[in-house]
DNA sequence: TTACATGCAAAGCATTTGCAGATAA
DNA sequence: TTATCTGCAAATGCTTTGCATGTAA
């Protein structure tokens, strides 16, 4: 019940980040805490390694490719990221932390959050040896334009 | 109400697919047929490029790449073929018509076909404007030996 | 001091493309 | 005959790797 009041807060969100780093015993480097900062600190919403390596650059900043699929990988890991499959050819994360489902405007590429309250799913329970990681929900839409199919 | 005593034909699979083929003004090339006899012929399943390919060489029959990613995408279009989104480094495709959803066993790379109506999923209705495509749930599971994160 | 991180450039890999030759209708 | 397909090999684009150098604690 408390969801609903729930403000989102940038400068927490770049703290918990890295406070969550630093539980995993991973270093809170110069580097990631820069792309922590870029990635938590925007509010809610979707990032891909190459327009993570664009606002590097935009700030000035210089971090390899190899460090930023490296650190996005991490992030996911240690579970302050999330990786939402929408697409084959470009791994797209997601920084909100609350539950929500994703809707996807294909002729555009662009993603929104659903809130998990607005869609009702209800999933038999799994057998004890099996463990729950995630449930996607990807609904697909596309704009009337575009009509083959 | 009749889905419960539906069985499914594979005959019939591959004739309805070459049917559709012809009726979207594509050519039943000898290869285009070949491989619908491979995706359509053996049950319900999921197939990916590279299973394909292998399958065509243990028949001793020789397909392009271009050819089976070519045909591919065309099935996918013309709706014979539906594709799943599940690991961004694998196109994998599913021959099931019936409406489904995706059990993914993460660490083994398993896809399992869960009937739709084991799932229960209201989504609010779309905006006049839009026009929805699809709905994939994808429910991701881990056996628990593999337990990090 | 030393284990861990970073950067670079090369490698990897699935997929796509351009185009010449082949084929279905 | 002609539009459509196929095959080849090269190109593409995202992601990963190997390894030498740098850095946090």
């Amino acid at each position: 019940m408390v969801s609903a009041i729930k403000v989102y807060d940038p400068t927490n969100a770049y703290n918990n980040a890295i406070r969550k780093i630093e539980q995993n015993g991973i270093r809170a480097t110069k580097q990631r805490r820069i792309l922590a900062k870029l990635i938590f600190d925007k509010g809610t919403r979707h990032i891909s390694a190459d327009n993570l390596i664009d606002e590097v650059k935009k700030e000035n900043r210089k971090i390899s490719m190899a460090t930023i699929y490296n650190t996005l990988k991490q992030f996911t890991a240690i579970g302050i990221l999330r990786e939402i499959v929408v697409d084959q050819n470009k791994s797209l994360y997601c920084n909100n932390k609350q539950s929500h489902y994703h809707l996807y405007i294909e002729d555009e590429g662009k993603i929104v959050d659903i809130p998990t309250q607005n869609i009702d799913l209800n999933i038999p329970s799994m057998p004890a040896c099996l463990q729950l990681h995630n449930i996607d929900v990807i609904v697909r839409i596309r704009t009337l334009k575009d009509k083959k199919n």
